[in-house]
DNA sequence: CGACCCTGCGCG
DNA sequence: AAAGCGCGCAGGGTCG
């Protein structure tokens, strides 16, 4: 059974029960605010699914109350599915032209000051009626593209996968992860120095600038400047292409180490100093904003504190909190696992069965080191032509002929223009108008040698991009039902409260990596729900085909000591 | 002053 | 300018 929630003001929510045709069972409910929060906790008693435009935007006025719901259909991240899925393609959605269900992220939750999230609920009247009629007819229409799909189990998954998901993404904002800014303040001034006022160095960073200007002979420069610092470097003889820290690292020059160190510290301090502290927790808690569906392969992005790239220097102050311990787990090779199992490559699945699946390739005689199988299949899956890479690949290419012949197929199809579907049905953006352009003028009878050697470069590159693309957005469906099962499970753990307070609960999501803030006491009961999810997502994904989706999973008191 | 691009680096 | 995918962010620099 379905709810379709929909706001028409600023205390009227309209709900509507629908069947599971998407037809009204009975008449629509108004509601106030507060009416609804109590529906909401009647209904959630049984099993309902919540139709709505945005998660984003209507979920956390539900967390303030206190209110978590079990499933969701999110129409906005489900249209862009729909309407760019190859499986789709023939129906209503797929042919439509874009409109508002396209744009792609809705307006800032936390926008004018003094509005409350409801209020950013802009009246639309462009497309004319009601607000309920359109996200009705929208519902509607997008069950109708799946019923009438090739592969509708698929397409049902991963639209409740990827709803699952932005639940998941508002709680984790909601909650927070939990961050000691005592300890981070420690390293910070360890590292360092004392905290001094924003546009000053600190000591240690103040020290090392004046040591490099020493060793260039150069009073002035700005090691923050990676052209001033080029052109030093040049007149003091050292013949750096350009500053990147692995370029550096290659000569020898007596200025490089503390040039390395400078850049290590004062990347330190702005991504993740002390004005990172001040803008991005409070109360103990690291509180980004996870943006669902935010990359094309269906990857999460995030928005604001970087949270996707809480660099490992500072994860030590990823703390849990007096009785509570942090759950770590992250998927062992999880690309090519999928790879295996997209392939149905029975003989890589054998590699990676019970074990390191990179261990297994060398075991298998296929290359000599673990190093060696790694970069080989990570060139496979990104399309590394040169270098050690490229010269592994054939060997690959000969032990796991079906794994790279997809990787290939997936590349010959870009290159060509055309699309690619992952496991589920997400299929990638066909290449822009621009592409077209150049490739078109290839085939000019004017084409200049120029022309087309343009137009195969940039064939190859989006190739490359189509290629990763299945892999890395089937890894992303996976990692999705993983984090929905985890989810699942920890709601059905008998609760002592409701509160992110009191019940364990997901904090942290890293693409192939989940964190879980629990009570100590549950925290082996939540290791083996995040154990079993991993080999429920692999069978809602790939049936019983075996591979294994094998984890590192560790009990910690602080993120720093996972791994 | 903001808008924009470039460089560089963090994460998977 | 990594040999090859996907991101976000900060700071320098330029332009209008």
């Amino acid at each position: 059974m379905y709810q379709l929630v929909t706001r028409t003001g600023t205390d009227d929510v309209i709900v509507a029960t629908l069947d599971q045709h998407g037809s009204p069972s009975s008449p629509s409910r108004h509601l106030s605010l507060n009416e609804f929060f109590r529906y909401v906790r009647e209904q959630e008693r049984g099993t309902t699914r919540w139709v709505w435009e945005d998660t984003a935007r209507i979920y956390p006025v539900l967390l303030n109350q206190d209110i978590r719901v079990q499933r969701c259909h999110d129409l906005r991240l489900c249209h862009v599915i729909l309407r760019n899925s190859a499986l789709t393609a023939e129906s209503e959605i797929g042919r439509q032209d874009s409109g508002r269900w396209d744009s792609p992220v809705a307006l800032e939750p936390s926008g004018a000051p003094g509005a409350t999230l409801f209020d950013l609920v802009e009246a639309d009247t462009s497309d004319g009626g009601p607000e309920e009629s359109r996200d009705h007819e929208e519902f509607l229409l997008q069950l109708r593209a799946i019923t009438g799909a090739d592969q509708p189990g698929r397409l049902r998954l991963l639209v409740a996968a990827e709803s699952a998901g932005a639940l998941i993404a508002a709680e984790m904002t909601f909650a927070g992860l939990p961050f000691r800014t005592d300890i981070h303040d420690d390293l910070l001034t360890r590292e360092l120095g004392p905290r001094v006022a924003p546009g000053y160095r600190p000591e240690r960073l103040e020290r090392l600038a004046a040591q490099i200007r020493r060793d260039l002979g150069d009073p002035t420069v700005n090691p923050d400047s990676p052209a001033e610092l080029l052109r030093a470097l040049h007149r003091a003889g050292v013949p750096a292409t350009s500053t990147r820290a692995w370029i550096l690292k290659e000569l020898e020059h007596p200025v490089i180490e503390p040039l390395l160190l400078y850049k290590k510290l004062s990347r330190l301090l702005s991504a993740n100093g002390w004005a990172w502290m001040d803008s991005w927790i409070s109360g103990s808690r690291f509180h980004p904003e996870y943006v669902p569906g935010g990359v094309v392969t269906g990857r999460w992005a995030a928005r604001g504190g970087g949270a996707l790239q809480l660099p490992k220097q500072i994860r030590g102050a990823v703390v849990a909190d007096p009785g509570w311990k942090l759950v770590v787990a992250d998927a062992a090779q999880l690309e090519p696992r999928i790879l295996a199992a997209l392939s149905a490559d029975h003989t890589m699945a054998a590699a990676g069965r019970g074990s390191d699946l990179y261990a297994g390739i060398v075991a298998s005689g296929v290359v000599d080191t673990r190093e060696h199988a790694k970069v080989a299949m990570l060139g496979a899956m990104y399309g590394a032509t040169t270098g050690e890479s490229g010269r592994l690949l054939p060997r690959l290419a000969q032990a796991y002929p079906r794994a790279i012949a997809l990787t290939e197929t997936a590349a010959r199809a870009g290159e060509r223009g055309e699309i690619v579907t992952t496991r589920l049905g997400r299929s990638s953006p066909p290449p822009g108008p621009a592409w077209q352009v150049v490739q078109a003028q290839a085939y000019d009878t004017g084409a200049t040698a120029s022309d087309e050697s343009r137009a195969r470069t940039q064939a190859r590159d989006w190739g490359r991009f189509t290629r990763n693309f299945v892999v890395q957005g089937s890894a992303a469906e996976w990692a999705l039902c993983w984090m929905a099962e985890i989810r699942k499970e920890l709601q059905a753990l008998p609760a002592s409260g409701s509160g992110f307070d009191t019940v364990p609960h997901l904090v942290f999501f890293l693409h192939d990596e989940v964190m879980v803030h629990t009570p100590e006491g549950l925290s082996a009961r939540v290791e083996s729900i995040i154990t079993e999810a991993a080999a429920t997502a692999g069978r809602l994904l790939f049936g019983e085909f075996p591979v294994d989706f094998m984890l590192t999973v560790a009990t910690v008191d602080n993120y720093a000591a996972a791994k």
